[in-house]
DNA sequence: CACCGCTTGGGCAACGTTACCCAAATTCGC
DNA sequence: GCGAATTTGGGTAACGTTGCCCAAGCGGTG
């Protein structure tokens, strides 16, 4: 018993015979080049439509071009990322361009290079890589073979552009507020980073800068406390463990994250004390989340759209003219006020 | 001045000179054919290592495979699809297999037949289809062009394999965990759905199917009370004003998902209502700010990584053998109680 | 009328890989 | 020690698309 016909894929021959014209007029039309008459454009369409082809990404992709765009996220729980993707997506929507989102294993190394390899394997034309954790030199060797755009680091290359938020005035955003309020015993609580390069170049790492420089420049040096940990709920656990075991407890909590706030919340609970009664609570990244009634999480909002919208029209105009100056956008966030934040306790 | 040599990249046929073989050998090697001694392993290995050379997907994807397999999230805001991805690449880690989402535009399926084409079209080996909102047809047209498996839709086909959760079964514990506490009056809030096919193959339906029934079960026929909005915040919102102006308020609400149960907060709280005092609230998926400290919502947890593996399990058994017979898997759901769920008030 | 430039269409050779074949060398069975 | 079977390696023709080139036709110009 035969399988019932294995059923070819329809290819640019069959619209051509259909067609009754060159398979390189259809490829012509196909693609909008030049030299094709409208009437030519007109039949090949109709044989297109009849046959239903679709070309082969593959076999495009052996010639140059895929049509494809790479976006690599290190952590698809991220509720951020989301946002950024909306805005590639929505500023590709009406090209040729596909999206397709590569899977980048929570902030490791080795993962993360599997999955730019893989982009750079399948010939995609252009790469998007978000929050990179990899090396700089890892980053610039991926940029010189295919066009790229790093967003969230700070860094500057000739080879690739970026886009980040501002993350040293977002801290100072919170500061102001904080203080704003009547807070002095601010408290910080940043990702640990060792290596040197990425202390740098990373959005926490200015986080915590924006934080002592704030202080700073509203009289508050002496009250700069900042505790390391990690960008989890735990690191802000234990974070808030630390804090609270102070002398001198904080009256107020700039979580480096908004992940990092919830562990905060959590380890305040657990002391029996109230929020924002006995302690502010700040965020950062303005999460679906942090909007959430029971929550209700001060934070800080990027343009989390606009910076995915940025990304992907640089990464068509890399696409364009690879030898172009790279560019750096930074965009400004906001401060989006809610209930975990309020004046201290007189 | 000439641009410093556009370097090419390392082919077959470079490997191929450097290590004195045939291209065939090489090709033999990287797919560990038969017809290659282990000498000549050796040797061809150390030239692709000494080379750098890595296959590119487009021109083996014109042969046949393209050793890449798509997941379509319809939805990547949905904290509860991570876990179900992970069980997926954790399965296919060792594998020569990348994984790539394609982001299918919240349940719209225009959306999702433009990425499906799209994997399609890209000679993908495989793909997962995660919750898809598509008619029937369409999936089955799907699977007939590349072997396809179906995550969260519960009806039968011959064509693609299935993974679900036994959603009926999870809206059975939760009515149970209710009646158990002392809950009479326990109400539902469903996603409404319109088409007939899909009433009876999403999950929503499901439970909300699952929620009848186990009331009937336990002698709380005259108590069931189901409100119809949709599977988002703004929907738990709506149905739970409409709940708590009965007349005769339920003591318990079922949202039929994590994120309906934060706008059942929401409203609860608005009303000056206290969780669980005045009333208690589930949800449904167990997604990662269930767990958080301020909102500890009881949730049903699918087993997502499980999901995840199986699929990407039957996946590779049905690329092995496109013939082969489908198979469902129904996995089982646990309840993880937590504080918005207490004895009604006497 | 010779010449030029432009438009329209097609022929052909890649692109990098693998499936299918065949040839030579080696081992096995008796 | 001879034919048969098995192992090992290579030659070659696709796979579907596009870039480059060329040819024919056409209108305008000097």
């Amino acid at each position: 018993m035969e399988p019932p016909a294995p059923q070819r894929r329809v290819t640019i021959v069959d619209v051509a015979r259909h067609a009754q014209v060159s398979t390189t007029a259809v490829s012509k039309v196909l693609r909008n080049a030049y030299g094709a008459s409208p009437e030519m454009r007109a039949k090949v369409r109709r044989a297109i439509d009849e046959l239903g082809y679709r070309p082969l990404a593959a076999a495009r992709g052996l010639r140059g071009q895929t049509y494809t765009i790479g976006v690599m996220l290190p952590d698809i729980r991220n509720p951020f990322f989301p946002e950024i993707l909306d805005g590639i997506t929505g500023h590709l929507a009406d090209t040729d361009y596909q999206v397709f989102l590569g899977p980048g294993g929570c902030n490791d190394e080795q993962a993360e290079a599997r999955v730019t390899d893989a982009m750079i394997d399948r010939g995609m034309d252009g790469i998007i890589l978000i929050a990179p954790v990899s090396s700089r030199a890892r980053l610039e060797h991926i940029a010189s073979a295919v066009p790229a755009v790093v967003v969230g680091r700070h860094g500057h290359s000739a080879v690739y552009d970026t886009v980040t938020d501002d993350d040293m005035a977002g801290a100072s955003l919170v500061v102001g507020h904080l203080a704003g309020l009547g807070h002095r015993r601010i408290a910080h609580i940043e990702h640990r980073e060792t290596d040197a390069t990425r202390r740098a170049e990373m959005p926490n790492a200015q986080r915590a800068d924006g934080y002592r420089r704030a202080m700073q420049a509203i009289g508050l040096a002496e009250e700069i406390d900042v505790v390391s940990t990690s960008y989890t709920q735990q690191g802000g656990y234990e974070g808030a463990r630390q804090l609270l075991a102070r002398p001198r407890r904080p009256t107020a909590v700039f979580a480096g994250a908004d992940i990092v706030a919830m562990g905060v919340l959590e380890a305040v609970a657990e002391a029996g004390l109230s929020v924002p009664g006995d302690i502010s609570v700040a965020g950062y990244d303005n999460t679906t989340f942090a909007s959430f009634g029971p929550i209700s999480l001060t934070s800080v909002d990027q343009a989390g759209h606009d910076i995915g919208g940025n990304a992907a029209r640089l990464l068509l105009e890399r696409i364009a003219d690879r030898q172009k100056t790279s560019v750096q956008v930074k965009l400004s966030p906001m401060l989006v006020p809610r209930r975990t934040t309020a004046a201290p306790q007189a």
